[in-house]
DNA sequence: CTTATGTTTGACACAGATGTCAAACATGGA
DNA sequence: TCCATGTTTGACATCTGTGTCAAACATAAG
């Protein structure tokens, strides 16, 4: 094998998750990742294919780390404490940097989800990942605190909730409020 | 005053609406304004100087219908029944047309808020405007039921679910699941 | 050292969008 | 009727992004 790759793929595609974290699938260019990633665009066309084949590889890094923190967070006893604790987590992800850098699997759900069946499915993928995790922390936790709906579907409201909590970050609510939302979900499916 | 405007401005801004619902705040141009209400860049341009002008005139549109549709359907006895005829108005709204509409103001405040000011604002206004309605009919429902968290955080909650069901829409989920969804946040909500 | 192989580079042709403008136009009021 | 006023139109210059490619390049293997 000749002619070998110049650039490090980990380094690169770590770089260029951090410019779809800044600026959004759609608003990304090539231009963009060449710059952020410092390969020349050339160099990506070729070994990539495109904006979307990046998207993807860069994304499937982002989900293992989102998802493995999660399960983490997620590992305490208490169903409450867990859920908030998770909570927190994304909330503190969402709001990181300045700007705050949001949400990407939102983001990506919302503005790019309808035009590439591709994205559509990783963020789907990703996001019935996140529900397993959820629920299987949950079923795991016995203190005695019972939903006030199946596990499942609590599961599911709590991934819906870390969405709509996403969103009502866009619009400029900080994360006390963003904490207060979550714990009022927590609150109303696991009431004491 | 001679040199009258020689197309209607309301006729225009609703086509327009159309336009912005079907491929998002970014992704529609001038050129699609212009295909899509029969009025040509130039005069677009001289009569309101821009897309977020524009914008912003057919989201006000928008947000009359959204939200007087919303007081309405809210507006039965039991907080219960009044929820979850609120969120199936809300998931036939983004669910509606082929392919689904989703929520144009989520979509717009996941994907133009950070650069456009006057649009976050314009978003976060409905968003707020509509935890005012959704607090003030439950607040108007006499039926002895008596939610988990205070009802202002409960109609927090509610918009907020109203957001993350935008989301997961968009990912896939169909109307039934959504409903689902939504009923476990009302289950929860609102104890038996 | 040489060769074969895959990579990098800058340039190219093209497409789509922006914002502006002078000239043509339509029309309410004098 | 004619004029003043604001509107419409198509064209223009410009910008940003796309996708491709031949030539230059780097390097592992022989």
């Amino acid at each position: 094998m000749a002619g070998v790759r110049q650039f490090d793929e980990r380094v690169a595609l770590d770089r260029a998750l951090d410019v779809f974290e800044a600026r959004g699938f759609r608003a990304t260019s090539m231009l963009d990742l060449a710059a952020g990633t410092g390969v020349q665009r050339g160099s990506l066309y070729h070994a990539y294919g495109g904006k979307e084949e990046i998207f993807l590889r860069a994304f499937q890094e982002y989900t293992d780390r989102f998802l493995a923190g999660a399960a983490e967070v997620l590992d305490r006893p208490g169903k409450r404490a867990a859920l908030l604790a998770f909570f927190d987590y994304c909330i503190d992800t969402f709001a990181a940097g300045s700007p705050a850098r949001g949400c990407l699997s939102t983001r990506t759900a919302v503005e790019a989800a309808t035009e590439s069946p591709r994205t559509e499915a990783a963020v789907r993928a990703m996001l019935d990942e996140l529900e397993t995790v959820v629920h299987d922390a949950l079923a795991a936790i016995d203190d005695g605190v019972t939903p006030a709906v199946d596990l499942r579907a609590a599961a599911r409201l709590v991934v819906t909730t870390t969405r709509g909590i996403a969103v009502m970050e866009r619009v400029g609510h900080g994360p006390a409020e963003l904490r207060e939302i979550a714990a009022s979900l927590v609150t109303s499916l696991m009431a004491p």
